[in-house]
DNA sequence: GAAAATAGTTATCGCGCGTAAAATTTAATT
DNA sequence: AATTAAATTTTACGCGCGATAACTATTTTC
């Protein structure tokens, strides 16, 4: 194989003896066409080795099959984790991903995007950041190109929304803390710019209420992405000051909870429920290295795969559909809880 | 602004004044019209907002500002950190990157060269799996597209290298783990895919050599990329076997350590270099995890911005100036010690 | 086996822009 | 003001492929 370099369609014609028209098609869908030329394309395929110019191809196709993936920051392993998911879910169905992340900038998000307008994607799966993304700039990107957000919502936006049931997942470990020992509070930062925390609170609150508690919220200054230095210093502040009513302390994500973890070592707090532990704390997201921590973080764990899968398939449904959905779509999936020894 | 749509560079002429040609020029470098015509075309931009296509640009251009990026892993931060950094240095540098990962799947790495080559990129930053790698698939792809690869080596290959001193960063945590306390034993897999692990084995034997102490080795089986996984169930294996003839163990990277680190705490093994502790663990990388592990983890940091930036820099030099190295480059920076507590 | 349906062919246009050559304008120099 | 160099405009072509129309070949249907 490889005999002659072929540099364009109308050579891979010849040597093929098949007609350029016919060619095209057959790269558009292979199934286009009769199974006896199909066979004879992919024969002469094989020996010469010709691939399609993709910017020739985008540039007179009507819309290209690239799905922008832009997720808030690919430094967080829940996001690079994610972001596989949904390349892969691409791939699998005949789209080209392209990763972009927003490094913890909403600028960058806003970047982002007009650099996948230039591209002009057939589709966009956006993990926004939420109250720190620019809305406008979502909303007049969504007019332009169809668009699934995932993880976080932002409400009204965008044709569809996947994420977790985060008043689900905070009862089932909210459930699970009362059950086995005292109540726990809820710790997380002040300003968080994820939906999902501020929807956590309001899921821990009630959860207390209904399971008859009174719910006690510390709420914990800090900027920025950098989750465990914020749960190592505040967290280890308010550890040494007493400042928790109960031994348990439920985080609003598990990298404020590795923070912390680390933060009760060096204090010598032992963590954990057997006999020798003085507290307990728990975190949210099952986060890659939750299992490694000291002692292993009992959490709540998302779906990954499901919540990828679905936000995918949803756009792929819309952008096939060639219309948008008439009404907007919001999926949620349920949290597992995830017990290891920390709670 | 934002009157009427433009549709391309021929309208965008019309309105501005200038003819396309001219345009064209203008869009490919800003500086090389005249300064009046300058603030002339980006007057008339900011009025109609237009962006050339670019796909028809790229299908035009001799060579595309594509820059591909491929490392073996994104979800290890390691390898998000630092592709974080080229991509900065690739937009700082006026091109465009395409950050792809590998999925740990040595395919997937061949996979990304192909999609990459229909991209034509003028160049290509690749962190190599090493050994795991298709040697042959990447020399054939290093004939068509400038290649420099970093952090993994593939001797002979690609035009050049910029990686981490092993030897000197090894030399440099040996050199301080004899100096206060036990001399250390090394901890590693058995078939490490990634030529640094090769590389640090030698270095410590050679280092340990020099301090006049005996070296010791314990590889240990697993498979994949799950260090955190074998570092924790072979390490503690070791660890509650007592195998180790040292109470100091210097692993090939920070991950494995962090792993042991957590089988340590589990077993109630206490780590560090406190009067109460049994054990002192070191890592290598200086992983963003590492500052809050039980306890904190001595490490040695590689200088991830050095690395980025020189990979960059020295593909951006072979694309401009259009000519392959004469001779291939190796670059390495040195490591620096990161004392933490846990050695 | 002829008509109908399907698939393939030839021919031709257009996409948006890079690029080259020649003609023209503008700016810099003497 | 005349000369020269530099920048811009005009004109024209080409990149590789998508798309379509009109025609021909092949396969299916009864």
């Amino acid at each position: 194989m490889g005999q002659q370099k072929i540099r364009n369609m109308e050579e891979f014609a010849a040597v093929s003896g098949i007609s350029r028209p016919t060619l095209s098609k057959y790269f558009n869908d292979a199934d286009s066409v009769r199974r006896s030329t199909r066979e004879r394309i992919e024969a002469a395929l094989s020996q010469y080795d010709y691939r399609p110019n993709v910017y020739a191809v985008n540039q007179n196709r009507r819309k290209t099959r690239n799905i922008g993936v832009v997720v808030p920051n690919l430094a967080d392993p829940f996001f690079s984790e994610i972001g596989r998911e949904v390349e892969l879910a691409c791939l699998a169905a005949g789209y080209s991903p392209i990763l972009l992340s927003s490094h913890g900038k909403p600028a960058q998000e806003r970047a982002n995007l007009d650099s996948l307008r230039a591209l002009k994607p057939a589709g966009v799966l956006l993990a926004p950041f939420g109250k720190a993304s620019d809305r406008g700039a979502i909303e007049r990107f969504c007019k332009d190109v169809p668009v699934v957000t995932f993880d976080a919502n932002v409400e009204g936006v965008c044709e569809a929304f996947v994420g977790t049931d985060n008043f689900q997942s905070v009862e089932l470990i909210v459930e699970y803390l009362c059950r086995s020992g005292e109540p726990p509070c809820f710790f997380e930062m002040k300003t968080p710019s994820n939906p999902n925390a501020n929807k956590r609170r309001q899921a821990y609150l009630e959860a207390m209420e209904r399971h008859g508690f009174a719910p006690k919220i510390h709420q914990v200054p800090g900027e920025g992405w950098n989750f465990e230095e914020i749960g190592a210093t505040e967290g280890g502040r308010l550890i040494s000051a007493g400042a928790f009513e109960t031994d348990t302390v439920l985080c609003s994500n598990d990298r404020l909870a590795i923070g912390m973890l680390s933060a009760a070592y060096e204090l010598g707090v032992r963590v954990g429920h057997g006999k020798d532990c003085v507290m307990r704390i728990a975190g949210q997201d099952d986060h890659p290295f939750s299992r490694y921590t000291c002692p292993p973080l009992t959490t709540i764990a998302q779906d990954y795969g499901a919540i990828a899968n679905r936000a995918a398939s949803t756009l792929f449904r819309i952008i096939e559909s060639e219309t948008r959905l008439t009404e907007r779509e919001e999926t949620v999936f349920d949290g597992k809880l995830v017990m290891r020894a920390s709670a």
